[in-house]
DNA sequence: ACAATTTAATTAACTTGTTAACCTTATAAC
DNA sequence: GTTATAAGGTTAACAAGTTAATTAAATTGT
């Protein structure tokens, strides 16, 4: 027997108060905010625990993964490019420092920033669970399709134009 | 003159290690997780400053207006449809219960579950809000567009089953 | 009826998100 | 050159996300 998902007989929704028409036509606009904290949550849900074996959290290895890539970064570059807010950076730097992970150097040119760098324990790291990410990687693109996940980046790149 | 975005004079990006092309074509999925980070922000920062004045943290929000909606919930009806996890729920209920904007009442069919309802100054606040709530969604939709609005949810949906 | 298991909600501990205030160094104005 | 202003990063305070452990009540098995 198919699982009934609303007997209408049990109906816990009030009718809206008073909806004229102009108010009623947001019910897609409204689901977005939650569909997508729901698909990102889709996808986080597989990289979590592969992390967490590696005690990383997903924020620590967004850094870690970014100065892979580019070797050396300021904060303000990275917080950019992670979408981290500065408070959420210098702590997740902090901890990196601690775990030797990463090393911050003092810019000689202008010393209010510094460039951060990932020490060889830092690499290693990285190498070590790349390939259990790249294996994620492909599943979601199995099940998705790389046209679908081009189309859906394309609009969300547009709607964070907004 | 338009803005050079990257130099190519300055390159900052190590040549990837070793990168079989078995490895290669994730770039577009690897993008995914932040690009939904960044959408959800474009959104979130409209929405942000306007519940603040009302001091309320949109997760709150999401509280009052699904208990607006359907009058009664328990803790883990509101927590699979506003997408909170129940430690958090705990403390957001408590937070609004402290406030008089939300009362709790033991079922006595099942005296481990709780419901929940908006109490009048509750109500009050949801009806306060939700015209300048509603303003926010028709600039995105006229930013947006129904079409894509429509198109980019069922994505997220499908996405989200994953 | 009783023990074992499951479920709803909470508590605890830690990390991150968010805003505002702050400190230090650069840059701009005069 | 000195003062004002701006920019990079940190600190503080509180809310929320995340996982694990806990408590109390319901359900299951026997």
């Amino acid at each position: 027997m198919p699982p009934l998902k609303r007997p209408s007989a049990m109906r816990d929704t009030k009718p809206p108060a008073s909806n004229p028409a102009s108010e009623l036509p947001h019910e897609a606009t409204k689901a977005m905010p939650i569909a997508l904290l729901r698909a990102r949550e889709a996808l986080m849900s597989r990289f979590r625990p592969m992390l967490a074996e590696h005690d990383f959290t997903s924020q620590q290895w967004r850094v870690i993964r970014l100065l892979n890539e580019h070797s050396t970064l300021d904060a303000a570059q990275l917080a950019e490019k992670a979408f981290i807010l500065p408070p959420s950076l210098t702590r997740i730097l902090a901890n990196l420092e601690t775990r030797d992970l990463v090393t911050r150097v003092q810019s000689s040119s202008d010393r209010r920033r510094y460039l951060f760098t990932l020490t060889t324990p830092g690499e290693e790291a990285f190498r070590k669970i790349s390939p259990d990410r790249i294996k994620v990687y492909k599943e979601i693109e199995a099940y998705f399709g790389r046209d679908k996940i081009n189309l859906l980046l394309s609009l969300l790149d547009e709607l964070a134009q907004f």
